[in-house]
DNA sequence: CCTCAAACATGACCTAGATCATAAATTGGT
DNA sequence: ACCAATTTATGATCTAGGTCATGTTTGAGG
């Protein structure tokens, strides 16, 4: 999917500052976001305050459509994580968009088994494992993403938003995976090896 | 989609009793399963042998494409609840079907976003809530597809399984949001008021 | 209307991880 | 290079829910 014909076609661009929300739980979905620059977490908060991370979706990417597709009310706030772009489109459009674009349809298709994946991955690994376990399930995840010697950008509380644990946990947890060798970090750093 | 247009198509109708295992975690995926008849669920199990509910399948439903359209092994167990027949479509079908029935592959979308929302809302529950608000949360996702006045056909041991907690919590708890009125049981059985 | 397996129930621990409190190390902005 | 704000670190409790052990109830099949 390409943003630009998305433009071409007249589509609104608009503008979120670091930190502004893009919906919130409860609104009636209305839009599909394409991100055209930037990055946006998707986050659900329990009674207590607790954040939850569901997502973290960059540049190129999409959201929103999962509760736009079934007509359900959003359950997460989307916030922007750094100054970004986004391209609103509007249900019939995506619809439409879905409809006569098979490539498209077929995309969205993977992407949605993706997420689906990675969620499965996920509950069973909150359900049934303990925290160490989870950690270094996520973790890996992550790395995946990036290359040697490279580290993750992501804070312990990131992880612990993650994973459903505290920071403490968190702290303790790198650490002793780094001294079983399971996970190499440098200054804090979790590094790809 | 209408499996009687598969079995046209002359697909193979395989029939599993009660117990016998579909596939397995690990294995690579070949196949779609369309319910004909029957049951299953599709179970992960931890390092200490915990098992956990991602899903219940049943008839007129299909499973298994996730993995297949990410091309990833299986994460999960997937075993007949019940006598079972399944139609396998081969991944070749199966992308032809997606491909060429823009109704197909619409009523696919929707149908990964339904998976999605669900396993949203359980790793919120999973990863911020306590024992009761996550029981009382299934126990209603579990209510809506039944009629007021039915029981859920679901043991304290499938809950236990869906909600990541042990048997002894989910029998405290569901007394206690029985006791607080935010449940009705009767003879243990959960009914839908 | 018995029987026996499965499902429910309940009490007495025990531990992983949450909480709380306090401080050291990094990082980024000027 | 300096300072304030994040982020990481660590120790001392506390507790929800797990674990274990031992009943009691229910209901399906003969």
């Amino acid at each position: 999917m390409n943003i630009q014909i998305l433009i071409d076609k007249g589509l609104k661009l608009k503008s979120y500052p670091k930190g502004s929300v893009i919906y919130e739980p409860g609104e009636q979905p209305r839009y599909v976001y394409f991100i055209k620059s930037g990055e946006v977490r998707m986050v659900t908060v329990s009674d207590e305050g607790k954040e939850f991370i569901q997502g973290i979706f960059k540049t190129g990417q999409y959201f929103g459509e999962p509760a736009l597709l079934i007509d359900r009310p959003y359950l997460a706030f989307t916030i922007a994580n750094k100054d970004s772009q986004l391209i609103a489109v509007s249900k019939e459009d995506f619809f439409e968009l879905v409809k006569n674009d098979p490539d498209f349809s077929m995309e969205l298709i993977r992407t949605l088994s993706k997420r689906l994946f990675y969620k499965s991955m996920m509950l069973e690994e909150l359900a049934s494992e303990k925290a160490d376990h989870r950690l270094l399930t996520i973790i890996n995840y992550l790395l995946g993403d990036i290359n040697v010697g490279e580290n993750l950008k992501v804070t312990r509380q990131e992880l612990a938003d993650m994973t459903g644990l505290r920071v403490e946990t968190v702290i303790r947890g790198t650490k002793l995976l780094a001294e079983n060798g399971l996970i190499k970090t440098v200054k804090g750093k979790i590094v790809k090896l």
